[in-house]
RNA sequence: GGCCCGUUCGUCUAGGGGUUAGGACAGGAGAUUUUCAUUCUUCAAACAGGGGUUCGAUUCCCCUACGGGCUACCA
């Protein structure tokens, strides 16, 4: 049992938007760290320059904003093992690489992208392994002399790790139990690329080690590398601070086959990413969650749900409430299709739960956004509370509250008209009247005497309460007509009966 | 192809040697709401297949099938 403090990290690259897996390994890996009194690192991995998009750093930082997921230690917080971007810590990486090389565990190979790719068109299965390796242009086919004049004609070329023929490593993962891999399987990866960033393989080793990582979380995808990840710690002499690993199950396409991706958003109608994601390399626009409407609480509830729960029938969860019950043995082993109608299931929960106090400002921004302009916030309260079941989503408010602060610019004049006759109009004048003489508007109250009022009319109440709604709102949607009538005010009500009136009956 | 991982209702899942295999989303029916939504009641819906082990297997083991991942100077 180690003393060390639990220190958990996630490291996303930096190459585009964050899609829900990548939400989720974070989630996983903030629940752990707070969990078990930990801190919750977060790394950049900006080492493929071929694909950096400028910007996706402040779009990453500002997601696990909006999700309330932050940091101890970041680019932007800082912490005592900075510098926390990968391209800043560059030197770092040849260092080791270098000792492995001298180690014997690692080779310089100076073949072209060009040789290896005519290699792996012209021989079957080629790998770049213990069965070719002794064919190419590398320092362990070349001399010493031949290498050291390559060097320093500072000729184009990669480190490489030298995997052993014929072992078997394995490890105890936190989710998945003992796994295994013979050593022979994996190709010599390459460690250090001829720009001298470090690939994913070294950087993650050194940074672990460096930075005290003692839980790392990722996505299921990474379990074949491991054994390279393995062999890499006992080479560089770290074996016991090896970090335990926990291999995430894959969220998966909710149609065909495969991992969820990208377009599988465009393509089926919902949105993958956290965020709106604006890539200015393509030009291309990638809808997120938060702009189509999602609270952070749902969308952190149904990312939490996917792959793991506490054992008992709940479903809702807060963040808080995760980091009490989040348990690693808990988590599912295989990967989960997405469910785009159980997302908008547990927004429209959240949305339910939540006091009008904390959907105002957002509320507010989609009414004002559509042109509504709301004065009167203890209203809009209220308004809220009266609305927020029939909402799923956030942009749902706008048609389910604008009429609060706007009368109707239109009305659903098929419902009314062809059943619209002069005693009607008749009766709305004298409920006018009525409501004129009315010191407050009450919802009970005022449908009382509404019917009371239509029976001495000798009217259905029920043919005129469609007519009355259509007046105040402009269309068949909306809560119980005369709380929308007591919200508006008696003024209010007057004068847009009074205005559909002359729109009715003409 | 090779290696690795996985497999309970359509979907997310609970369970675990003896259960009427439970819940949620979606779907069907009904009630309430003289809009719509909510809410409530209710129905339908699953242990991939074959071998073991066992008195007994959905649960443990093996094989097969299927699904997925990886097999880059990407992460």
């Amino acid at each position: 049992m180690s003393a060390k403090k639990v220190r958990v990290r996630f490291a996303p690259s930096p190459t585009g938007g964050l899609h829900l897996g990548g939400v989720r390994t974070v989630l996983f890996n903030y629940l752990f760290a707070k969990k078990h009194g930990g801190d919750f690192v977060l790394r950049i991995e900006d080492t493929d320059q071929s694909r950096y998009v400028p910007g996706a750093e402040d779009y990453i930082m500002e997601c696990l904003n909006w999700c309330g997921l932050i940091p101890d230690e970041s680019p932007v917080a800082g912490g005592h093992y900075a510098p926390y971007r990968q391209s800043e810590r560059k030197v770092i990486y040849r260092e080791y690489a270098e000792r492995l090389v001298m180690q014997g565990h690692a080779y310089y190979a100076f073949d072209t992208p060009e040789e290896l790719d005519r290699n792996r068109k012209e021989i079957p299965n080629f790998q770049y392994g213990h069965a070719y390796r002794d064919t190419l242009r590398n320092s362990l086919t070349l001399s010493q002399t031949q290498v050291d004049q390559l060097l320093k004609d500072g000729e184009p070329h990669v480190i490489r790790i030298k995997m052993p023929e014929e072992e078997t490593v394995y490890f105890d993962d936190m989710i998945r139990g003992h796994v295994s891999f013979n050593t022979g399987e994996s190709d010599d990866k390459v460690l250090l690329k001829a720009d001298g960033m470090p690939t994913y393989h070294l950087a993650v080793v050194v940074d672990d080690y460096l930075m005290d990582i003692t839980h790392a979380f990722r996505g299921e995808e990474w379990l074949p590398s491991a054994p390279v990840h393995l062999l890499l710690w006992e080479y560089l002499g770290w074996k016991d601070a090896m970090p335990q690993w926990a291999h995430l199950p894959l969220i998966l396409k909710p149609d065909g086959h495969g991992k969820l991706s990208k377009r599988d958003g465009a393509r089926l109608g919902f949105p993958v990413y956290a965020m709106n994601w604006f890539d200015e390399k393509t030009g291309e626009m990638t809808p997120g969650f938060r702009e189509l409407g999602f609270l952070p609480e749902a969308f952190l509830n149904l990312l939490v749900m996917l792959g793991w729960n506490d054992g008992s029938n709940d479903e809702i969860f807060s963040l808080d409430e995760m980091v009490q019950k989040f348990s690693i043995d808990r988590v599912n082993k295989g990967g989960a299709k997405f469910d785009f109608e159980k997302a908008k299931w547990f927004n429209s929960e959240w949305i339910k739960r939540s006091e009008a106090g904390r959907l105002k400002s957002e509320v507010k921004k989609i009414l004002e956004e559509k042109g509504v302009v709301v004065t009167d916030d203890a209203l809009l309260l209220k308004v809220i509370d009266l609305v927020k079941e029939r909402c799923t989503l956030l942009p749902d408010f706008y048609q389910q509250s604008a009429y609060f602060f706007e009368q109707p610019k239109e009305y659903d004049l098929a419902a009314v008209k062809p059943k619209w006759t002069d005693a009607k109009t008749t009766f709305f004048e004298g409920f006018m009247t009525m409501l004129g003489n009315t010191e407050r508007l009450a919802g009970e109250e005022l449908e009382q005497s509404f019917k009371a009022l239509a029976e001495e009319h000798g009217i259905k109440a029920g043919e005129l309460m469609l007519p009355f709604r259509i007046m105040l709102v402009g269309g068949k949607f909306g809560p119980h007509v005369f709380d929308i009538a007591a919200l508006l005010g008696k003024q209010e009500t007057i004068a847009r009966i009074e205005k559909a009136l002359a729109a009715f009956s003409n």
